[in-house]
Parts: C-alpha cells; sequence; structure tokens
DNA sequence: TCGTAAGCGAGACGGTACGTCCGGTCTTTTC
DNA sequence: GAAAAGACCGGACGTACCGTCTCGCTTACGA
C-alpha cells in the first residue's frame, strides 16, 4: 500500500526551487519574498509553506540541487594530494562566475550571519562536508607522506575557505592566478 | 556663530547605539526591529531617522563604536612585524569573546551578504581600513626586509580575514592556541 | 437499466447533513466550513462538493432536513381559520427552542442577507411556501365567511413572519403567553 | 494637555466609512473585504485595524453614520399617536429606497444573524433605539388616552419592525399603498 | 464470477482574504 | 528647533478556507 491521497506535485516543487534560484540571482536575500516565490513559479504560498518552514530552508534547499553539485565535488583521490586540492580550488575560484550561484551562496551566508538561532546548521550543512573532504584529503597526503605529519590542516582548510568565503561577501571579482597564487599561499603554509 | 535651535541630544545618540548593540546580541539582525530600538533606547523613531538613513546605518554605527577596541587596533609599528602582526591577529581571535560584539560582526556581515546592492560599501567601510593596515604594515616589513620581496602579501592578508571570518559565521568558538596557528601558517605562506 | 457503478452513499449524505447541523449550532454560519463538516462528518471535501454546490447549499438541504417538523407542518384545515393558523402559531413561537434549529434558521438568514445575489432563491425555497400555506388558508376562511372579504391577507402574513424572523434575529427568548399575544394582534388586524 | 501624538486622521476615518459603503452596495456584506476597503479608502489594512476590531465593526460604524439619520428619525410627538407613527412608517417603507442604505442593512442583519456570539450586541446597537423609541411614543398615546390602555405595544412594534425586516431580507420592493395597509394592520390591531 | 465504472477518503493544489508586523514618513505637542 | 509620541502608508508575513484536482481503494451492477 503507497500513501494515501493526491500526490506532491513534484512540479510545483521544482517551480519553487527555480523561482527562488532566478530572484535571488535578480534581488537578492533581503529582497526576496515568498510572495514574489510564490507569484513567480505558479504555486501558492500555502504550498509553499506546507514543504518548507522559512525562507532560509526554500533557499536551503535549492541551494542544495542548485550549487552543491558545483561546489561540492568530491575531491578526487588520484595519489597526488596537491594536484587533486589545487584542482578542487580551481574549481571554487573560477566555477561559480555566473550570478545564480553567486546569489545562493551569499543567500546563505546572509541567512547564517542574520539569524544566530536557527542558522548555523543551516550553514554547516552545506559548509561542513566540503570542509570535511578536504580535510580528509589532506590527512590521507599526511598518512601517504606527502605532506609533514605535523602540518596544522584545520587551520589551513579553515583559511582556505574563509578566503572563498571573504572574496565571495567582497564580491572580489576572481582574478587570472588567483588560483595558483591561493594555492602556493597553502602549500607553503602545510610544508613549513 | 552657533548652530541654532536645540543642539543635537548625544544622551539619545548614545542610548540608541548602545540598544542596538543590546538587541542585536539578542536577537539577531533580522529580528532586530527599528521599534524595539526605539523603546528600548527611548529615542523616538524620528530621531532614529533624523540622524541615520536606515536600519543598516545604525548598525553599522554601532559597529563603529562598538568593534574599534577589537578589530580597529593600529597594527602598532615596533620595527618587528611578525610581533606586531601575531599581536592584531592575538587581539582579533580572542578579542571577540563578548556575545554583542559578535552579534555586531555578524549583522554587519548578514547585511553585506543579503544586500548585494548597498552592501558593498557597508562592508568595505569596516573591512578596508583593517585590511589596508595589514597590508600597509606587512609591505613596510617587505621594506625593512624582514620578509622576501616576492611575498603575496594580498593573498595572505584576505585569507586571515577570511579565516577570521569563517570562524565568525560557522560560530567556531575561539580555542587556546589558535592565535598562534594562525601565525604559523601566515608566517610560513609568506616566507616561502 | 439502473445507473451504474457505485451507488452514492446514503451512510455520507446523513452524516454531512447531521455534521453541518451540529458545526451550526456550536460556530454559527459564518464560522461554519467545508473542512470541518467533511472532518466531523467522515466524509471527503470531494464527496461533499459532488452533492452539493457550495457551503449555502448544504445548510439549505440541512435545514430542509432539519426544520421541517417545525415549520413545514402543513396548516391544517379544519374548518376554523382561527384554531388552525393559531395553531401554527403556536408551533412556529414554542417550536424552534432547541439550538440546532434556531441556528439553522439564523445560518439561512445569514445566507440570505449577506449575499444579495444568490440568497434570494435560497430564503424564498423555505419561506415562500409557508407564506403561501398561510395566505392560501386565511383566503380560503375569507371564502368560508369567516374573515372579512377586505381583510389584507399579505400584510398581515409578512407582520407574522417578519415578527417571527425579527425574534430570531434579536434572539429574543420566547415568553409564556407570545403565541396568545401574537394571535390577538393578527385576529383584530384581519377583522377590523 | 492634551493628547501627546500624532492625532487620529479624521480624514481616514471618513474616507473608510464612506468606502465602505459604496462597497456595500456594490457587492453586499459576504464579498466585502477588508483589502478592498483598504484600496478604495487609500487607507492601510493597519490603520483600518486600528480603529475597528473587524469587518462587522466596520461596517456597524458605517450604518450608524449613514443609515440612522435616515430611518431612526425620531419619532415626532406632535399630540397625535397615529399621525405620528405613521410619518415614521412612511419614511421607513419609503425611505430605504437608495441602494447603499439598503445594502447596510441587510449587511447588519447577515452580520447579527451569521455570528451568534458577537452579533446580537450589533444589531441591538441599532434596532433597540429605533424599537424603544416606538414603544414610547405609542405608551404616550396610551397616556394620552388616544389609545386603548390594554393595547398590547411591544407585540406590534415587533410585528413592524418585523415585517420591515422581513421584506428587506426577501427584497420585496415598495409598493404603492404599503405604508397605507401597514398602518392600518397597525392601528387595527392596537384598537381591539 | 468477474470486470468495470462510478463513488469514496485522503489530502495536495491554486487562489484569495485574513489579521499582524515592520520600515520609513509625517504630524502633533512638549521642552 | 530638536525631541517624544504615535498615527500613517505600503507591503510582506504566515494562516485559513474555498472549491478543484489527483490518487488508490471500494463497491455493486451487468456482462
Amino acid at each position: 500500500m503507497t500513501t494515501k491521497g493526491r500526490p506532491r506535485s513534484e512540479r510545483s516543487r521544482i517551480a519553487v526551487l527555480s523561482a527562488t534560484r532566478d530572484l535571488l540571482a535578480e534581488l537578492g536575500y533581503e529582497k526576496l519574498t515568498m510572495d514574489a516565490i510564490a507569484a513567480r513559479s505558479g504555486a501558492s504560498k500555502m504550498t509553499i509553506y506546507r514543504w518548507w518552514s522559512s525562507k532560509a530552508a526554500v533557499v536551503a534547499e535549492a541551494a542544495m540541487e542548485g550549487t552543491i553539485p558545483v561546489t561540492a565535488v568530491l575531491i578526487a583521490d588520484t595519489g597526488d594530494v596537491r594536484a587533486d586540492v589545487d584542482a578542487w580550488i580551481a574549481a571554487a575560484v573560477d566555477g561559480p562566475a555566473d550570478p545564480p550561484t553567486v546569489a545562493l551562496a551569499l543567500a546563505l551566508t546572509a541567512a547564517t550571519a542574520g539569524d544566530p538561532r536557527a542558522g548555523g546548521e543551516l550553514y554547516e550543512r552545506f559548509t561542513q562536508p566540503v570542509r570535511d573532504a578536504l580535510i580528509t584529503r589532506l590527512r590521507a597526503g599526511i598518512t601517504a607522506g606527502q605532506l609533514s605529519p605535523g602540518a596544522d590542516v584545520t587551520t589551513a582548510v579553515d583559511a582556505l575557505l574563509g578566503l572563498l568565503l571573504y572574496r565571495l561577501v567582497t564580491r572580489a571579482a576572481p582574478e587570472p592566478g588567483d588560483a595558483q597564487r591561493i594555492s602556493d599561499l597553502l602549500w607553503s603554509g602545510l610544508n613549513r
């Protein structure tokens, strides 16, 4: 026996998330309204609130489906730590050039920073996996003898992610060579 | 000739900024309201809007006056770059332990990330001076022969500020030795 | 050939009308909701709308089945006009003492008064037959020589029904002797 | 000392009541919405809710200012009861021919009948004064010897008001001679 | 006896109005 | 002439109800 009653409309779900992404890119997080999402998506506000508890929740799921495939690319393990992590850095620095992705990341940051009580879990949901993956890959590099045993992996990863966040928040446009410069900084920090 | 009429009430100005800091710590940026600031401070909304143009502006000035002791500490120039910058790092890492200051910094971040159009100027107003001061001090260190001429100062500074921002946004509590670890990372990055 | 497929559930029909009467007595017409009728009756909203076109229609049928014993009492024709009509008055004045019936009558009044476009037909459906029956009986009394030929039957009937409506709407509790006083008024009006 | 702060806008108050009357005449009570009142009047919903607690309250006050001057004309006391009351009847029967007044009266009836809990007070607020005035005038007529001492004044008045209400609710258009017929019925009822 | 067509409970849906809240402006009186 | 008080508009909030629309299940007719 399957569930009773009319099933949830996948069509609406997609329309809502899609409209959220579009409006975020156009207006930014603060000016994004539930009414606008409803109007743009064709879904009623009731339907949106039935499935998402708040604006932050919609944005979170929109980000989940929209950007994770881009930024959360699992770090490859080719056996060469530096090459693997450099590839991730290059993707992270140059990748999110398109406005929707930038807007989503900014929205997540705003939601996280703006509501101390509910935001922590939200932000960690997206950043934590990436952070863990980087730390894991680097620790594997230590085990493989490619990094010195005493390398301060977590501080380096936080500096890396922080730098990306900082550039995002200050809207610093990525410049050619950025990935290389960041890579250099990171590896000299790790190979004292 | 002095200005005519009743002079601006310094008493109100202080009460507004103080109430803003308190409420920010209690509620976060999104739930902070102008009505609440007016009620808590005893000033009328009219008075607030006479002197500040928006909620963001009040928060900005509250941050200005509230965090100066912490972040705007001018980097000293004792002749020893590393000692000078390490002192600043120590202050920045351990300083903002009190909730109001953290709340202010988060509020600024939320406002900046949430409103792409108006936020850039706001954020730069607080971060830019610090960033410039750090870069200037480090460049002086290069001139003084204490750092290698090819050191990538801006990337290092962005990583430093980004790391602080990242820890702030993720509400990572500062742990003993953090300042030391960050310092180590920074200097090995700069002295390749 | 009878109809194919599953026949209409009499069980549901009764449950809906019964739930409507109960809820009307508890909440009044304005606060009565279709969702509540569905929940209370165990029928789905789909089923309700399959058989009734609107809230007003459900209420109308609920009234139809609920108040017939009270108001639709056909005026008897024993040959004595005054005795026949007085019996009807007594039933109408003292009858609807129970809350559900009162609530139904009020609901019909509210629906009629509240929606000028659709209400006329609704109200006439319940009042018209009674009005016609009274007028017919009185006219028969004229024919039988029990009332003066010039008696203004329609005005008198409207005054009688209006008085009952007025007492209903103002929630005036019936008092002993009311039926007698109304009867007196009516007959002196008819026998000028 | 007068009250502090900006005083209530009389302009808004009038605009709201006026818009309510217009919309009532156009749409009827059930289709009247607060949003429409706000839009038509130029007042914000906030302002409306600041001064009136519900749609019924706005309608009540709109009726107060709009129709009471028309129907609640205090019954004159020229010394001739019948002439005085007949004048009132004539005004009540022929007067409210204009749609806004009819709509208001219907709206009050709908509100009263539709919400048993809150409506009683509402209806009595408008009907009670008229009823009392009629009863008072008729009792004065008894004292003056113009009516028989045993006349059942209250039943007669309720029949009169009920007849008007009944005709209102059934949307019976007033016909020539109605006032006369009602008058005849009333007086023969009172002068048994 | 069995297929099938209509009825059914469940419940999600788009739409519309609700009553509340907040940002920012305006208008009074008081100081 | 600045300040406190507080009413004002515009517009977003999150909720409720309407009437419609799938679903998958149930029932009893008619082949």
